[in-house]
DNA sequence: GTAATACCTAAACCTGACTTTAGGTCAAGG
DNA sequence: CCTTGACCTAAAGTCAGGTTTAGGTATTAC
């Protein structure tokens, strides 16, 4: 067991987060003793979770629902499976679209890594796409997709 | 040239995104004519750019800094270069995090999948980690180095 | 015993990125 | 003429996700 410093610290989070978290309804089971929160393997893991659910693009009120649903035992095990599956199909998406957006950064660091060594904007533009260097040209590409 | 309607269409952004961009200093070449905002190619690159530096987790503070170089020439070549490449690499550690938080979501799917064909947890945790099944020991292993 | 820590609460505050509102201009169509 | 639709502005409002503040308790260290 430990407390909110402790878990503070193991978390590089600060405290005023986890209590705000405690607040939102992300520990639903969290003991106190005499008023002392105390964080057990559960809320670790839950811990774990929720950096993970916010990194996949959820709301913490999505992710109070998740955990209550953790509380109310076995009945809920389709409603959980159900939302990581739709959350891994949002997370592969966006994964993709930033993807995209990186090819973009790899295009214009080159570009502008061309003009630093003194070709001018008119030489490089009439390189494009088909006169574009490996790699490069499907970063191009990929970037100006729809 | 297109008015600000026809490029909110274009976008896929309400007509008021635009409007905001604009004021905070998005468009620095941006013409009018008798008041009312016309949008050119430079204009539309800039968009793009913006959506792109955006999912790179930029603040629009940033990005107008991007566009003021842009406004200013030739000179400023090395700064956006800069810029580019530290977004670059900040977004290649953000997409590694997010597939890290992927096999996360990749192995709780597996996990709930096996509770709702009747395993239980206790036998599921017995088989962690060296007994889960390929592809799948591999997502905890992951999702779980630190 | 008293001072420093680490914990607690409620409530106010903050930030970024928009969105909405309220009021106004201007051109075209009926 | 007068109404409709597309544009304009400044200013206020919204929302999520915290953070800060102000005031209080409880334990440990000297």
């Amino acid at each position: 067991m430990y407390t909110i410093g402790q878990v503070a610290e193991m978390f590089g989070l600060p405290a005023s987060t986890l209590r705000y978290y405690d607040k939102q309804g992300l520990f639903p089971g969290l003991e106190r003793t005499s008023g002392i929160r105390r964080f057990g393997d559960t809320e670790l893991e839950a811990l774990r979770v929720i950096e993970c659910l916010k990194k996949a693009g959820m709301e913490i009120k999505d992710i109070r629902l998740f955990m209550e649903w953790c509380a109310e035992g076995p009945s809920t095990y389709p409603q959980r499976k159900a939302m990581f599956e739709e959350r891994k199909a949002h997370m592969e998406s966006e994964i993709e679209s930033m993807n995209r957006a990186l090819d973009m950064l790899k295009f214009k660091c080159w570009y502008y890594g061309q003009l630093n060594q003194g070709n001018s904007e008119a030489e490089l533009k009439a390189l494009i796409p088909d006169g574009l260097p490996e790699g490069i040209k499907e970063a191009y590409e990929n970037a100006h997709a729809r």
